[in-house]
DNA sequence: CTGAAAGCGCTAACAC
DNA sequence: GTGTTAGCGCTTTCAG
């Protein structure tokens, strides 16, 4: 392994010299800085980062943790931070933890182990031990915890979920139907909140048979689906809390013999490219994914150099996008 | 920072000691090992990776390169490489390199640079400068090199397309479209080859007009079944490379007020999850994605140990699965 | 502008 | 079973 010793000794100077040439090229004399870049270009020499990173104690790591890499609008915000990441010199270290608590310690832990400068937590959870000696070198985003010891950048759920209530009754729907997100879920329980929101300064009573359980994914969407549209009172509308659950649910729909948006309007939230393909294209919230990631990088470079405080955060502006699936009341 | 040092001198013992405690308990008398234990407790000691790592030359980092992480397909390899990852001990490096061949070749250098101890390239792309003194500690999974310099994990996508196509040809399909992958993947190559091989057998004659440049988006998949549509003689089937284009081309066909499978069949190539839930479900071909990720892990560990050659290859099962897109050709 | 040398935290000979 | 010590490759004082 040819080590910057011998790329010294090849050029008749001293390690240090090397280095400096390096890192500072225009601290050491043309003359000098000749010698040792053909020496190192002879070589091949390339500087064992590992040496640097122990020597400097600074990975340029994230860690990233993400409940499920599948979901394609996370997929959108981890391309986000791996820009940002990449362009201030970082790597991405990359954990699907499928809300995996003990995996997430895990991978939280290769902070703690030096492993990494900082992590990214993209679920509701501190992964770190609540009684840490220094507090956590963390970001949280996208689904973030109420009482989070770190800065968030996240969407104001509820304010969104009330507009597109406000859509729906707008368009004359009086009885809707919601397909919520993960029980646990500050998100679930904001969009939820938001969606209350609209029906109480409507005057319109929430039966509450009509909000139905979901985990975000398609199969949840389909599956919640049947039980709204077999219910004694349909509901002529369905806002699903997530892009996915919402093509479930006219999947669903369609397949018991009944229209989007004719019999039944549908609406989702995110916005992923699959929104615009299908049938019919789906009324939904949009969300700057790839600016989720942006912003979470910046505010934990700021955070490990100061210039973040952790109470900072950053609310993301979001999109009413109306399509074909949300019509008027059938009448 | 507390360090093995502290731990010792806590302990009343040589930093030799705390370090066999650790790595291996049983070589130590139980009073030592209770002694060091808590002294590591005590001080909250967490051995500094970074000094470990570098110590024993080894990260214990892998890099993956991924063409693009938003493509569903993608997203379910990376799951599966992170899952035989960890179980072996490793970190995924993720990198969306978007197909940039210099963010590929940066991160392939996290190896060179002793960042990284192997790398996973999902392009049919080499990273690693052709003329490198030592052969690259790479595996070349999904879209592969014909001549890569690493073990390959692949699908038999000519046998895969030729299976598809024979299906549609049993449908009594003989005008048969179809919509590419980027040009310069083999992956589009090999599956054109297959169709080709398909009507070949069946001694129809292909209309070249019918093969459509895609880029495996939903925007191309519509934009490219609108030529096929507007075709003067009009397809009765579409076989599309992957999923995303198929759902795209569905699309754009009821837009255009036709039907699927009634007047146009569609098939697709990934058996993403979307892809049962569109409308009609499609008909396409399932690969073990989360598997592509396993074997390429268990390739490059190893490719690593020196138990798995460079020319060491894994052809994985593909199996047609038909739903509703494609039907009867028309009479 | 350059060199000598200390030392980051840990592991593994080697000696006892 | 345990301690002493060298040294991984690099950066960075501190002298010259």
């Amino acid at each position: 392994m040819t080590n910057i010793r011998k790329v010294a000794e090849m050029a008749g100077v001293s390690v240090a010299t090397v280095s400096r040439t390096l890192k500072s090229p225009d601290i050491v004399s043309p003359g000098t800085r000749e010698k040792v870049l053909s020496a190192v270009e002879q070589a091949g020499y390339r500087p064992n980062l590992m040496a640097v990173q122990f020597r400097s104690q600074k990975t340029r790591n994230l860690v990233v943790l993400v409940p499920t890499i599948a979901n394609t609008f996370f997929a959108r915000v981890i391309s986000g931070i791996q820009d940002a990441a990449s362009q201030h010199g970082y790597a991405v270290l990359l954990c699907n933890t499928l809300g995996d608590e003990l995996a997430e310690r895990d991978y939280a832990e290769m902070v703690t182990n030096r492993q990494a400068d900082g992590v990214i937590q993209l679920r509701a959870f501190n992964p770190f031990e609540e009684a840490a000696a220094h507090p956590p070198i963390m970001v949280n985003a996208c689904e973030v915890m109420d009482d989070a010891p770190c800065p968030r950048v996240y969407l104001d759920n509820r304010a969104a979920a009330r507009v597109m209530t406000e859509h729906l009754l707008e368009l004359g729907h009086r009885r809707i139907g919601m397909i919520k997100g993960p029980r646990q879920s500050p998100l679930t329980r904001d969009r939820v909140q938001g969606f209350r929101d609209a029906l109480a300064a409507a005057n319109i009573e929430l039966d509450e048979s009509l909000l139905c359980p979901g985990d975000f994914t398609l199969e949840s969407g389909y599956r919640a689906a049947i039980a709204l549209v077999e219910a004694r009172e349909r509901p002529t509308a369905i806002f699903c809390e997530n892009d996915e659950m919402a093509i479930g649910a006219i999947q669903c729909i369609k397949e018991q013999g009944l229209r989007v948006p004719d019999d039944i309007s549908v609406a989702g939230f995110d916005d992923i490219a699959f929104a615009r393909y299908c049938d019919p294209p789906l009324t939904t919230i949009s969300q700057p994914a790839e600016d989720f990631g942006h912003e979470a990088v910046a505010l934990l470079l700021g955070l490990m150099d100061g210039g973040v405080q952790r109470d900072a955060r950053r609310v993301m502006p979001f999109k009413l996008v109306t399509r074909d699936s949300t019509g008027q009341v059938p009448s």
